[in-house]
DNA sequence: CCCCTTTATCGTAAAAATACGATGATAAAC
DNA sequence: GTTTATCATCGTATTTTTACGATAAAGGGG
Protein backbone atom coordinates (compact mmCIF):
# COMPACT_ATOMS: atom_id res chain seq x y z
CA UNK A 1 0.00 0.00 0.00
CA UNK A 2 1.40 3.05 -1.12
CA UNK A 3 1.71 6.15 1.12
CA UNK A 4 -1.36 8.76 -0.26
CA UNK A 5 0.40 11.77 -1.38
CA UNK A 6 -1.48 15.29 -1.24
CA UNK A 7 -3.34 16.40 -4.45
CA UNK A 8 -1.21 19.32 -5.41
CA UNK A 9 2.76 18.53 -3.96
CA UNK A 10 5.26 21.72 -4.82
CA UNK A 11 7.64 19.23 -4.75
CA UNK A 12 10.08 21.30 -2.10
CA UNK A 13 12.38 19.96 0.72
CA UNK A 14 11.61 20.62 4.12
CA UNK A 15 14.56 22.91 3.91
CA UNK A 16 12.90 24.59 0.80
CA UNK A 17 9.28 25.14 2.72
CA UNK A 18 10.98 26.23 5.51
CA UNK A 19 13.12 28.71 3.41
CA UNK A 20 9.40 29.94 1.60
CA UNK A 21 7.84 30.31 4.83
CA UNK A 22 11.18 32.75 5.97
CA UNK A 23 10.33 34.60 2.29
CA UNK A 24 6.75 35.05 2.68
CA UNK A 25 6.93 36.23 6.53
CA UNK A 26 10.05 38.48 5.45
CA UNK A 27 7.50 39.74 2.41
CA UNK A 28 5.65 42.02 4.13
CA UNK A 29 7.08 45.69 4.78
CA UNK A 30 5.10 46.18 8.32
CA UNK A 31 7.56 42.51 9.16
CA UNK A 32 10.21 44.14 6.98
CA UNK A 33 10.48 46.92 9.44
CA UNK A 34 10.15 45.07 12.64
CA UNK A 35 13.43 42.94 11.98
CA UNK A 36 15.17 45.86 10.74
CA UNK A 37 13.97 47.29 14.32
CA UNK A 38 15.09 44.64 16.17
CA UNK A 39 18.43 44.36 14.07
CA UNK A 40 19.19 47.82 15.21
CA UNK A 41 17.22 47.70 19.03
CA UNK A 42 17.57 44.07 20.82
CA UNK A 43 15.84 43.19 23.09
CA UNK A 44 12.79 45.60 22.80
CA UNK A 45 9.25 44.88 23.88
CA UNK A 46 6.14 44.76 22.04
CA UNK A 47 4.87 48.55 22.69
CA UNK A 48 7.97 49.57 21.45
CA UNK A 49 7.68 48.04 17.88
CA UNK A 50 3.82 49.26 17.95
CA UNK A 51 5.39 52.71 18.38
CA UNK A 52 7.36 52.83 15.46
CA UNK A 53 4.79 51.36 12.86
CA UNK A 54 1.77 52.73 11.85
CA UNK A 55 -0.59 50.19 12.40
CA UNK A 56 -2.84 49.05 15.62
CA UNK A 57 -1.38 46.89 18.53
CA UNK A 58 -3.39 44.01 17.88
CA UNK A 59 -1.99 44.51 14.09
CA UNK A 60 1.29 44.48 15.26
CA UNK A 61 0.49 41.34 17.87
CA UNK A 62 -0.29 39.19 14.65
CA UNK A 63 2.44 40.18 12.21
CA UNK A 64 4.85 39.20 15.25
CA UNK A 65 2.74 35.84 15.13
CA UNK A 66 3.90 35.38 11.83
CA UNK A 67 7.27 35.98 12.88
CA UNK A 68 7.34 34.10 15.42
CA UNK A 69 5.69 31.03 13.21
CA UNK A 70 8.56 31.20 10.87
CA UNK A 71 10.88 31.39 13.64
CA UNK A 72 12.81 34.33 12.78
CA UNK A 73 12.30 36.17 16.16
CA UNK A 74 11.64 34.91 19.46
CA UNK A 75 9.73 36.45 22.31
CA UNK A 76 10.05 36.32 25.99
CA UNK A 77 7.66 37.02 28.56
CA UNK A 78 9.14 39.83 31.15
CA UNK A 79 6.27 40.26 33.70
CA UNK A 80 3.59 41.99 31.94
CA UNK A 81 5.53 42.69 28.81
CA UNK A 82 7.05 40.16 26.38
CA UNK A 83 10.63 40.98 25.27
CA UNK A 84 11.39 39.93 21.48
CA UNK A 85 15.05 39.65 19.68
CA UNK A 86 16.05 38.32 16.26
CA UNK A 87 16.83 34.87 16.25
CA UNK A 88 20.33 34.64 15.25
CA UNK A 89 20.66 30.92 14.40
CA UNK A 90 17.07 30.93 12.03
CA UNK A 91 18.76 34.47 10.49
CA UNK A 92 22.46 32.38 10.03
CA UNK A 93 20.55 29.46 8.79
CA UNK A 94 18.32 32.15 6.26
CA UNK A 95 21.35 33.59 5.37
CA UNK A 96 23.07 30.18 4.16
CA UNK A 97 20.19 29.04 2.46
CA UNK A 98 20.31 32.32 0.34
CA UNK A 99 24.08 31.92 -0.31
CA UNK A 100 23.05 28.47 -1.96
CA UNK A 101 19.99 29.67 -3.42
CA UNK A 102 19.94 29.99 -7.42
CA UNK A 103 23.03 27.86 -7.73
CA UNK A 104 25.17 30.11 -5.47
CA UNK B 1 3.23 73.61 0.18
CA UNK B 2 4.80 70.20 1.12
CA UNK B 3 4.73 66.98 -0.59
CA UNK B 4 1.62 64.91 0.31
CA UNK B 5 2.72 61.72 2.34
CA UNK B 6 0.88 58.81 1.73
CA UNK B 7 -1.53 57.87 4.75
CA UNK B 8 0.55 54.74 5.93
CA UNK B 9 4.15 55.01 5.56
CA UNK B 10 6.41 51.88 6.26
CA UNK B 11 9.03 54.07 6.21
CA UNK B 12 11.27 51.84 4.20
CA UNK B 13 13.52 52.61 1.62
CA UNK B 14 13.70 51.78 -2.22
CA UNK B 15 16.01 49.26 -1.78
CA UNK B 16 14.21 47.68 1.64
CA UNK B 17 11.39 47.57 -0.70
CA UNK B 18 12.65 45.98 -3.64
CA UNK B 19 13.73 43.37 -1.22
CA UNK B 20 10.23 43.25 0.50
CA UNK B 21 8.73 42.30 -3.17
CA UNK B 22 11.50 39.73 -3.96
CA UNK B 23 10.66 38.48 -0.55
CA UNK B 24 7.02 38.23 -1.70
CA UNK B 25 7.75 36.89 -4.84
CA UNK B 26 9.36 33.98 -3.47
CA UNK B 27 6.94 33.40 -0.62
CA UNK B 28 4.88 31.34 -2.37
CA UNK B 29 5.93 27.41 -3.02
CA UNK B 30 5.22 27.53 -6.62
CA UNK B 31 7.07 30.30 -7.55
CA UNK B 32 10.20 29.01 -5.00
CA UNK B 33 10.13 26.03 -7.46
CA UNK B 34 9.98 27.85 -10.49
CA UNK B 35 13.11 29.56 -9.51
CA UNK B 36 15.04 26.39 -8.34
CA UNK B 37 13.93 25.01 -11.49
CA UNK B 38 15.23 27.97 -13.08
CA UNK B 39 18.50 27.23 -11.46
CA UNK B 40 18.91 24.50 -12.73
CA UNK B 41 17.62 25.00 -16.42
CA UNK B 42 18.63 27.88 -17.47
CA UNK B 43 17.02 29.16 -20.96
CA UNK B 44 13.65 27.61 -20.65
CA UNK B 45 10.56 27.51 -21.99
CA UNK B 46 7.03 28.55 -20.38
CA UNK B 47 5.91 25.00 -20.64
CA UNK B 48 8.85 23.30 -19.31
CA UNK B 49 7.78 25.03 -15.96
CA UNK B 50 4.00 24.21 -16.06
CA UNK B 51 5.33 20.46 -16.75
CA UNK B 52 7.07 20.76 -13.75
CA UNK B 53 4.14 22.47 -11.61
CA UNK B 54 0.81 20.97 -10.63
CA UNK B 55 -1.40 24.15 -11.57
CA UNK B 56 -2.60 24.86 -15.00
CA UNK B 57 -0.99 27.12 -17.65
CA UNK B 58 -2.91 30.37 -16.63
CA UNK B 59 -1.75 30.04 -13.03
CA UNK B 60 1.67 29.40 -14.00
CA UNK B 61 1.94 32.14 -16.45
CA UNK B 62 0.62 34.64 -13.80
CA UNK B 63 3.45 32.81 -10.79
CA UNK B 64 5.84 34.28 -13.89
CA UNK B 65 4.44 37.85 -13.75
CA UNK B 66 4.95 37.64 -10.33
CA UNK B 67 8.29 36.86 -10.42
CA UNK B 68 9.04 39.18 -13.47
CA UNK B 69 7.76 42.01 -11.85
CA UNK B 70 9.74 41.71 -9.12
CA UNK B 71 13.00 41.78 -11.49
CA UNK B 72 13.57 38.15 -10.32
CA UNK B 73 13.40 36.83 -14.14
CA UNK B 74 13.25 37.72 -17.54
CA UNK B 75 11.21 36.01 -20.05
CA UNK B 76 12.30 36.91 -24.00
CA UNK B 77 9.94 35.81 -26.80
CA UNK B 78 11.46 33.16 -29.17
CA UNK B 79 8.81 32.78 -31.86
CA UNK B 80 5.62 31.66 -30.50
CA UNK B 81 7.73 30.54 -27.13
CA UNK B 82 9.12 32.37 -24.67
CA UNK B 83 12.12 31.89 -23.51
CA UNK B 84 12.70 32.48 -19.07
CA UNK B 85 16.14 32.86 -17.19
CA UNK B 86 16.97 33.79 -13.85
CA UNK B 87 18.02 38.06 -13.87
CA UNK B 88 21.54 37.22 -12.84
CA UNK B 89 22.23 40.87 -11.98
CA UNK B 90 19.22 40.86 -9.81
CA UNK B 91 19.79 37.51 -7.86
CA UNK B 92 23.06 38.81 -7.08
CA UNK B 93 21.61 42.49 -5.68
CA UNK B 94 19.14 40.21 -3.72
CA UNK B 95 21.99 37.88 -2.16
CA UNK B 96 24.01 40.95 -1.04
CA UNK B 97 21.14 42.80 0.33
CA UNK B 98 20.25 39.63 2.40
CA UNK B 99 23.87 39.51 3.42
CA UNK B 100 24.14 42.90 5.32
CA UNK B 101 20.48 42.36 6.34
CA UNK B 102 19.70 41.93 9.75
CA UNK B 103 23.15 43.92 10.53
CA UNK B 104 25.17 41.47 8.79
C1' DC C 1 -5.25 30.96 -46.49
C1' DC C 2 -6.40 27.77 -42.53
C1' DC C 3 -4.62 25.08 -38.62
C1' DC C 4 -1.62 24.26 -34.73
C1' DT C 5 1.33 25.52 -31.08
C1' DT C 6 2.50 28.50 -27.43
C1' DT C 7 1.68 31.96 -24.28
C1' DA C 8 -0.47 36.04 -22.02
C1' DT C 9 -4.53 38.15 -20.42
C1' DC C 10 -9.46 38.41 -18.93
C1' DG C 11 -13.18 37.32 -15.91
C1' DT C 12 -14.32 35.30 -11.78
C1' DA C 13 -14.83 32.19 -7.78
C1' DA C 14 -12.63 30.71 -3.67
C1' DA C 15 -9.18 31.16 -0.27
C1' DA C 16 -5.91 33.71 2.40
C1' DA C 17 -4.00 37.89 4.31
C1' DT C 18 -4.59 42.20 6.48
C1' DA C 19 -6.39 45.46 9.71
C1' DC C 20 -9.00 46.96 13.65
C1' DG C 21 -11.94 47.22 17.91
C1' DA C 22 -13.25 44.51 21.66
C1' DT C 23 -12.15 41.22 24.95
C1' DG C 24 -9.45 38.37 27.96
C1' DA C 25 -5.30 37.15 30.49
C1' DT C 26 -1.39 38.05 33.37
C1' DA C 27 1.66 40.51 36.29
C1' DA C 28 3.02 44.61 38.63
C1' DA C 29 1.68 48.82 41.45
C1' DC C 30 -0.98 50.85 44.79
C1' DG D 1 -8.30 43.64 46.45
C1' DT D 2 -8.44 47.07 43.05
C1' DT D 3 -6.34 49.35 39.49
C1' DT D 4 -3.09 49.91 35.81
C1' DA D 5 -0.09 48.36 32.19
C1' DT D 6 1.06 45.21 28.60
C1' DC D 7 0.11 42.00 25.36
C1' DA D 8 -2.31 38.05 22.82
C1' DT D 9 -6.41 36.40 20.92
C1' DC D 10 -11.19 36.65 19.04
C1' DG D 11 -14.52 38.15 15.76
C1' DT D 12 -15.09 40.33 11.58
C1' DA D 13 -14.89 43.46 7.52
C1' DT D 14 -12.06 44.47 3.68
C1' DT D 15 -8.59 43.63 0.52
C1' DT D 16 -5.44 40.74 -1.85
C1' DT D 17 -3.93 36.42 -3.62
C1' DT D 18 -4.59 32.25 -5.88
C1' DA D 19 -6.45 29.27 -9.24
C1' DC D 20 -8.89 27.99 -13.33
C1' DG D 21 -11.43 28.02 -17.82
C1' DA D 22 -12.10 30.76 -21.69
C1' DT D 23 -10.31 33.79 -24.92
C1' DA D 24 -7.09 36.45 -27.58
C1' DA D 25 -2.62 37.23 -29.83
C1' DA D 26 1.21 35.88 -32.58
C1' DG D 27 4.37 33.00 -35.04
C1' DG D 28 5.26 29.01 -37.95
C1' DG D 29 3.59 24.76 -41.05
C1' DG D 30 0.76 22.81 -44.22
Amino acid sequence: METQQPVKSYDLSAAEERLTQMMKALGHPARMQIVRYLSANPQCITGDIVDVLPLAQATVSQHLKVLRDAGLICGTVEGTATCYCLDIDAVAWFREQVSSLFGG
